[in-house]
This record gives structure tokens, C-alpha cells and sequence, in this order.
RNA sequence: GGAGAGUUGUCCGAGUGGUUGAAGGAGCACGCCUGGAAAGUGUGUAUAUGGGAAACUGUAUCGAGGGUUCGAAUCCCUCACUCUCCGCCA
């Protein structure tokens, strides 16, 4: 959620950096600073009432005790008046009140200056390509047929036991996923992350609070009976472990990480994008979560992608950057950059971590803040990122290193999975 | 799931309708005392938000949200959470 004074003192600059998200609706930027106004003005009107009342009552209090009823009386018919005007007053203020929070949910976070305008994925800008892409042998295989000749994978009981885009891990397949999260974990943990395992479903407010409500409703499961969500990202409940805290500075920066399955509906999807596992409904993540002081939290940010990169240099696989342009990213981010590592029998990127700068766009409506050398409180920015997704590492890593003999691991995940190789 | 007891400031804890944003204590900060420290002693010590250059001041907040009342931490309703007992259970 954006904050009102910042857009009251610049709505040029709002509007100019919502245009770069395509944004359609600029005129809310003009509406919802009148409307502010609007609802400071009633608002003090409310408050001097409010203060007289106040003010009676305690008079009437004194009377009472010195006993004088009479006067006492007197004083209750004169504050009953103003009580009319103040329910009315009340009741006008509320409606504008949600009115205003309704459309200031609306809008999207602004883009950090350093996004490029651009409508689609294919206006993302590539800022780096790292590693090498094998040279796969004749009869090479993509990784939803790997899976099957090396029984690491079931989609058909998957879909038996839950349905499509439901995936059964068996056997080394079920290893290999569990010797990925661990050497996540660890190799996040090293890096200063400290480990959580937090609830996978969440109520409404959590839900909000990261900015999944209202804008992907219809992208969590929900489950209605008890009015809570499927975290569809460990970020939403790992961020909202501050939520509503003032940070001490000592604490800063918070560095969490956490692994979590998560589930999204993904309605609408289709296509080759769907095969295998490029995309499922329940799929596993490690994710990465930063809360830090507002000043620096871009080079908050590189150090992220830093850490994102050293891993994937780490399982050796063929990877590029990409800075997102407006119309790709996400609502409540300001800044991203997508990772992609190539998956060699399917030519073809694949999205494995996307780490972003949020600014105060979720802190502002979590309330997570600190308190400034000037004792004034000040909202924190939220940064997170995936370290990583694993199904799309796992058709990568399947795919790339196959070979006539067997699938060979990279080194870091030797020891973890306990081989070098998934043999035939 | 059933029955009961709770939820007050950084912490402990008092407070069942009237200058209560909240007694008392602890902690913390500053001062006095001391050669220095402890002890002692004095003063101060919530958050958010509006106004104001500031001093200061309005409003809201005693788990959350509603209600009764001129006035609610205190009375009523709904919900959440914690604890105890029973039931169920990995």
C-alpha cells in the first residue's frame, strides 16, 4: 500500500511511475488526494465535537460528586444534542474512510527508477547470462520423460490422489527434492539466514498484510469452513512475523529464510508451460526474506541476487538475470530480478527465483517499523526472493546433465543426496 | 468438541461507571550521594495520529470489534488467543 503523504507531495512523479506499469486507472492518484482532504477535514470536525462531549462529561462527573444533580441534568440535555451530530458525523466519516483504504488498495507499488518501460516478459531486460549450456547428446531427453524412465515422478497418481498439476514424488525422486531443500537451507543459513518453518495456511489478515489480498484472490486456495488461505509463498507468513513490531535497530537487518510447499490455483494456464514440472499447484520453495532500514536496501537488494547467483554457480547450471520491466512485475513490488536457468532438452528458460525490493509498499500495511536515531518510527522495506523454486531446478538438472549412462549431480549435492549419479 | 478461568503500559501487578492514559513495584534514563561502584534518594519514562516553529495541545488505544451511558479498563454482546480439566488424536 502506498502512503497517502507521499503521493500528496508528489503526484507528478506517482502518476509518471505508474505509467510505467501501464496502469490503468492514473485518475484514482487525483481522487484519492481529494478524497484525503476531504476526510481530514471531517475528521477534525469529528474530533472537536468528540472534545467538547469530553469535556461535559467531565464536568458532569464533578457535579455528580459534589452532589449537585441539578446542574448535573442540565449539562446532559445540552451534550445529547451535539451526540446527534456526532453519530451523523461519524457514520459519513467511516463510508469515506473505506472508500478511500478501497482505492488506495488499488494501486500498484511504483516502479523503482531503474525499470524499463514495457508491456510484456518480452520487454524484459537481460542483464547477465551465466554458466554454460551443455551439449546434449542424440536422443537426449526433456525431463517429463526422464522422470518417467528413471521413476522419480508420478503426475498419473497425482492426479489420481488430488488432480492435474499434482505431482508424486517416489523413490530418488522423493531424495533427490529433500537433498535439494537441505543444501538450500544450508547453504541460505551460511549466509546469515535464520531458519523458520511457519504455518502453511493463513487467516485473511496475514493474506494482506503482504499484499496477496485483495489483488490474488483467486490464486489461493481457499478453505472456506475456517476462513484461511494455502500460502501460496513462504513469504507471506515468514514476513508477517513482524508484523505489527517495531524493530529494534539492533535487530537490523532481519535475514529469514524458510522452507514451505506452496500452492497456487493458476487458473487459466495452459500449454507447453504446463508440462512435466514446469508448473504444478503444490510445488517446493526456499525462500529468502530481508526486513532492513530504508537507506540501502538497493544494495540490500544485489547482495540477494548475489546470494541467488552463487547458488546456481554452486548446482551448475546455465542462468541468466532479467530486471523486469513495468508491466511484468508484480503489484507490490518495486524492483525485480527474474532468474532463469535454461533447461537444455526443452530449449527453453525457465523462471526459478524471482527477488525483489518492496520498499514500504508491504511494511506500510503490516506495520512493520523501527525507530530512527531521532526516536521517530519509520517504516521498514521488505525484500525476499526464492532460493530457490525446486521442480524447474529439478527438470534443469535432469535435463542438462542426462547422459547415455545415467544423470550425473553437481558436486555441492554429492554428499546430500548421498551419490554422484542416478543411474539407469 | 464440552466445561471453567483468564488477556491491563517494557515486565509484574492494582483497579467493577466519573478529572484513570491508568495506583504500586521492577526495569530503564538522567541527577544527587560516593574516591569509584553498589545501596540509598529525587525526577522522568506507552503508541498512533491531527494542529503548532516550539512550548504545548485535540483525538484514539487497558486482547479485537460492536452496544448501553452525558461518561466505560470497569456493564452487555460477538470473536480471537492463553491456561486448567474432560473427550479425541500423531
Amino acid at each position: 500500500m502506498l502512503q497517502i503523504n507521499y503521493i500528496k507531495q508528489n503526484p507528478a512523479l506517482v502518476k509518471e511511475r505508474l505509467a510505467i506499469r501501464n496502469f490503468a486507472r492514473i485518475e484514482l492518484v487525483d481522487e484519492l488526494i481529494a478524497a484525503d482532504e476531504a476526510l481530514r477535514l471531517l475528521k477534525s470536525n469529528v474530533e472537536n465535537l468528540q472534545a467538547s462531549v469530553n469535556l461535559a462529561s467531565r464536568e458532569i462527573g464533578v457535579f455528580m460528586l459534589n452532589g449537585e444533580k441539578h446542574k448535573a441534568d442540565a449539562k446532559k440535555q445540552e451534550v445529547s444534542k451535539w451526540k446527534e451530530e456526532l453519530t451523523y458525523t461519524k457514520a459519513t466519516l467511516q463510508m469515506l474512510e473505506e472508500n478511500f483504504s478501497t482505492k488506495l488498495l488499488l494501486l500498484p507499488n511504483l516502479p523503482h527508477i531503474s525499470v524499463p518501460a514495457g508491456k510484456t516478459p518480452g520487454d524484459n531486460e537481460v542483464i547477465l547470462e551465466g554458466g554454460s549450456k551443455p551439449q546434449l547428446f542424440e536422443g537426449a531427453k526433456p525431463h517429463w520423460e526422464l522422470i518417467k524412465d528413471y521413476k522419480l515422478v508420478d503426475f498419473e497418481i497425482g492426479a489420481k490422489l488430488a488432480g492435474s498439476g499434482f505431482a508424486l514424488f517416489r523413490g530418488r525422486g522423493a531424495k533427490l527434492q529433500r537433498a535439494l531443500i537441505q543444501y538450500f537451507l544450508d547453504y541460505n543459513t551460511q549466509g546469515g539466514y535464520v531458519e523458520f518453518m511457519p504455518p502453511l495456511l493463513v487467516n485473511e489478515n496475514t493474506a494482506y498484510g503482504t499484499g496477496q489480498l485483495p489483488d490474488k484472490e483467486g490464486q489461493m486456495y481457499h478453505i472456506t469452513g475456517d476462513n484461511l488461505y494455502l500460502i501460496p509463498t513462504g513469504e507471506v507468513p515468514v514476513t508477517n512475523i513482524y508484523s505489527n513490531e517495531i524493530v529494534p535497530e539492533s535487530d537490523l537487518p532481519v535475514k529469514m529464510t524458510a522452507y514451505t510447499p506452496c500452492f497456487r490455483r493458476e487458473a487459466g494456464s495452459f500449454g507447453s508451460d504446463v508440462r512435466g514440472l514446469n508448473r504444478l499447484h503444490q510445488f517446493e520453495k526456499v525462500e529468502i526474506i530481508q526486513l532492513v532500514k530504508a537507506v540501502g536496501s538497493y544494495a540490500v537488494l544485489e547482495e540477494m541476487v548475489n546470494h541467488v547467483e552463487r547458488l546456481l554457480q554452486f548446482l551448475e547450471l546455465p542462468y541468466r538475470i532479467l530486471r523486469l520491466c513495468g508491466g511484468d512485475m508484480g503489484f507490490t513490488s518495486a524492483l525485480t530480478y527474474d532468474f532463469e536457468v535454461y533447461s537444455a532438452a526443452q530449449q527453453k528458460w525457465l523462471e526459478v527465483s524471482s527477488v525483489s525490493n518492496f520498499e514500504t509498499f508491504q511494511t506500510n500495511r503490516m506495520k512493520i517499523r523501527t525507530k530512527n536515531e531521532e526516536g521517530k518510527t519509520e517504516l521498514l522495506h521488505s525484500l525476499n526472493g526464492s532460493s530457490l523454486a525446486l521442480p524447474r531446478i529439478m527438470a534443469a538438472l535432469l535435463e542438462n546433465n542426462q547422459t547415455a549412462e545415467g544423470i550425473h549431480l553437481p558436486k555441492a549435492l554429492h554428499n546430500y543426496f548421498g551419490a554422484a549419479m542416478l543411474e539407469k
